[in-house]
RNA sequence: GGCGCGAUGGCGGAGAGGCUACGCAGCGGCCUGCAAAGCCGUGUACGCCGGUUCGAGUCCGGCUCGCGCCUCCA
């Protein structure tokens, strides 16, 4: 099977060709953890899960990177205000972040690297820059020189010119270029610092990633991934900073991005109420809901997420769930139709489509090509029960042996004929979410 | 202003020069005490204007609308 992705550095589609067949590896910028992870944050987070899971289906061996950035002046403002301390801000946000994308069905990266843990890699990195020709040292600060690099703009194509036309702020006074950007800067008593040549002080908001890719995968490496917003940036700053440091011609060979993400048709932001976080999501929806929406959508596409859309996944996975009656097992082999999908530049929304026609079949052999397919998406990964009986949180608690009372009575009094009673039972049930479902094997029930 | 992305049927969403996408919702039917679930059947589409072609959602040009980014982040 032939792996195709889209390369943002060519603008198009190329075969995918691993610098060693052996071994892949992969790094995806992970989040800044200050706040809680927006439904934006998750959808790399699900789409490179994806990818890693074709990676390693398809390669014997695979380096999946995902950084923690616990070093950030939004950190340290976020600390100031509310006056928790920022290791606190950092590891409770962090643990937040794993649990949630848990519950979305993102397994974890192969290794998940802290800034904090890094600095000593990203002072190398900036000396190594230093001398290199492509950084200097002015007023406290370490800066990347621009113009010493004259492929810079690669990535994101926008020449140094048009950025110092269009740039919106003013340029500060010990920039020789102004399209130059931070490497290291000096910390005040207030701000955290470390020990570095040119006195205490932290890294820019670069440099963690490139110190930190380095660090595991090398100074190249053959996918590296983000949201679309990361291109310029981060990436572009990235890739310079690694190919000067590293004496290379390329950082990655492929840079994949996701399309952004708009909330009930607008830009998602805190004032217009559609801002929605990851945590809170997880409260009214089951997380595998969450995550395919995220999947219908190919991760290039822009993507208007909305609370309706999740609940019609919701209802797509009830009748998979319904499908798949709890009394098969995944075959061993993925359905060919949702690896060659997956293999078009991740085609997820294909490969779902792959999943419906598999649906439309009841034989046991289609069954269980599609809980191997669906599971291999990162789907179908609850007990049936768990499923059906998920309720939200602050939900009332349901006395399972009270409705199992009342279906009983209800089934006597089907027997004698008594509907009125019947269907009072079952409204009743009904207005506390449960509902019915009436079969030659009895009467069950699910959480509507 | 610069760079870039998107526009497909009521909704979501693939595809791609000639061939059914698919799902949800709707409608008709089967089943059911009635429902629910399930099953069968069914309608509607490619933003606008030109061009290329025997033939264009699919290629080219222009336009309109929506959106992203434009550095030490907000």
């Amino acid at each position: 099977m032939t792996l195709s992705i889209h390369n943002t550095l060519h603008r198009t589609k190329e075969v995918f060709d691993p610098i060693s067949a052996d071994h892949v590896r992969m790094y995806v910028c992970g989040p800044t953890v200050y706040d809680y992870a927006h439904i934006g944050n998750a959808r790399p987070v699900v789409i490179f899960d994806v990818l890693a899971r074709l990676l390693r289906h398809l390669y014997p061996k695979v380096t999946y990177v995902r950084n923690i950035t616990d070093i950030d002046d939004k950190i340290n403002a976020a600390s100031r205000e509310s006056g928790e301390d920022i290791r606190a801000i950092t590891e409770r946000t962090a643990k937040v972040f794993q649990d949630d994308m848990a519950a979305l069905g993102a397994l974890p990266p192969d290794i998940e690297p802290r800034c904090t843990d890094h600095v000593t890699q990203m002072i190398t990195m900036t000396e190594q820059l230093i001398s290199s020709g492509n950084a200097y040292e002015a007023d406290g600060h370490v800066m990347f020189h621009v113009p010493s690099m004259a492929e810079y703009g690669q990535l994101s194509r926008h020449s140094r010119d048009e950025l110092i036309a269009g740039a919106r702020i003013d340029v500060a006074p010990y920039k020789k270029d102004p399209a130059d950007f931070v490497l290291w800067k000096p910390s005040d008593d207030l701000t955290p610092g470390w020990e570095s040549p040119w006195g205490r002080g932290r890294p820019g908001w670069h440099i963690e990633c490139s110190a930190m890719a380095q660090t595991y995968l090398g100074d190249e490496f053959d996918i590296h991934g983000g949201g679309q917003d990361l291109i310029f940036p981060h990436h572009e700053n990235e890739l310079a900073q690694s190919r000067c440091a590293n004496h290379t011609n390329g950082m990655a060979r492929y840079w994949m991005h996701n399309g952004y993400l708009m909330a009930e048709g607008e830009k998602m932001s805190k004032s217009l109420g559609n801002f929605y976080t990851v945590h809170d999501l997880l409260d009214e929806f089951p997380g595998e809901a969450i995550r395919l929406v995220l999947l219908q959508t190919h991760y290039r596409q822009p993507l208007d997420f909305t609370k309706e859309g999740i609940a019609e996944a919701r209802r797509t996975l009830d009748k998979w769930y319904r499908f798949n009656d709890g009394n098969q097992s995944a075959s061993d082999a993925i359905p060919d139709g949702i690896i060659s999908a997956l293999s078009d530049d991740l085609n997820t929304p294909k490969a779902i489509a792959e999943l419906h026609r598999l649906t439309a079949d009841p034989s046991e052999e289609s069954k269980a090509a599609f809980l191997a397919g669906a599971q291999f998406l990162g789907l179908m990964q609850q007990e049936l029960d768990d499923w059906f009986r998920w309720s939200p949180a602050g939900a009332t608690e349901i006395d399972e042996a009270v409705v199992d009372a009342l279906i009983a009575e209800r089934t006597e009094a089907r027997l004698g004929k008594n509907f009125a009673r019947s269907d009072e039972i079952r409204d009743e049930l009904a207005a506390q979410g449960i509902v019915l479902e009436d079969s030659v094997d009895g009467t069950t029930w699910k959480r509507g």
